[in-house]
DNA sequence: TTTTAGTACCTTGCGGTACAAAGTATTGAA
DNA sequence: TTCAATACTTTGTACCGCAAGGTACTAAAA
């Protein structure tokens, strides 16, 4: 149940702050959402070559250096309609339960 | 973003009422939420083998007889746990959308 | 200086869901 | 008997997310 929800998360973190792959899995496991990194690092850079994601190294005090991706204008949009698809879907399953 | 939802709706609909497979699709397309005959078939009988529901012909009017599916006391259980896992995702994708 | 531990990034193969498209079967009307 | 409508089924494909393993850089310990 959770299709395309990955991607919809990761754009909405990034979409407050530029953030690396740990930190992201981080987060979402504060939120009850646990995302490997064999899911999440083949996602960052798919969506970086879709033009939605863009990133910069970053040193780090302790161990290699950080890919810190941030949103591109291109990637708000498209995280726009993902907020719209996600609130019809639970609309639509809000619906469907509450049909008396 | 629909991965076992479509499972779950299916579920919910026939928690209420027996209904048949393109009963089902009409139902579900009044909810806006498009689903193919090559998606429902194979999902209902999965389910049926894995006990959750159970059919029964019905003969019609008009056409060949319909299998008209129903709910079973273990569908329900599982249908139970779905509507929880469904209510966490929903809150943990509305966690990360309102944090700050 | 070499080894070890810790952190970070990446790749490959797999399973499962949903879709597209084509096929089979039954009924009733032209 | 042929055609249209309805209903059920199967096959092949695409893509998401996971599991597992691998590479690379840094710093501290041996």
């Amino acid at each position: 149940m959770r299709k395309g929800l990955v991607e919809y998360c990761i754009l909405s973190i990034l979409a407050r702050k530029e953030a690396y792959a740990s930190s992201i899995i981080e987060e979402l496991k504060n939120a009850d959402m646990i995302v490997v990194e064999g899911t999440l690092y083949p996602l960052l850079i798919r969506d970086k070559n879709q033009g939605l994601l863009s990133y910069r190294w970053v040193e780090s005090t302790q161990g290699p250096p950080r890919k810190y991706y941030f949103i591109t204008e291109k990637g708000r949009e498209v995280l726009g309609q993902m907020d719209a698809a996600w609130t019809d879907m639970v609309k639509s399953v809000e619906m469907l339960k509450n049909r008396e």
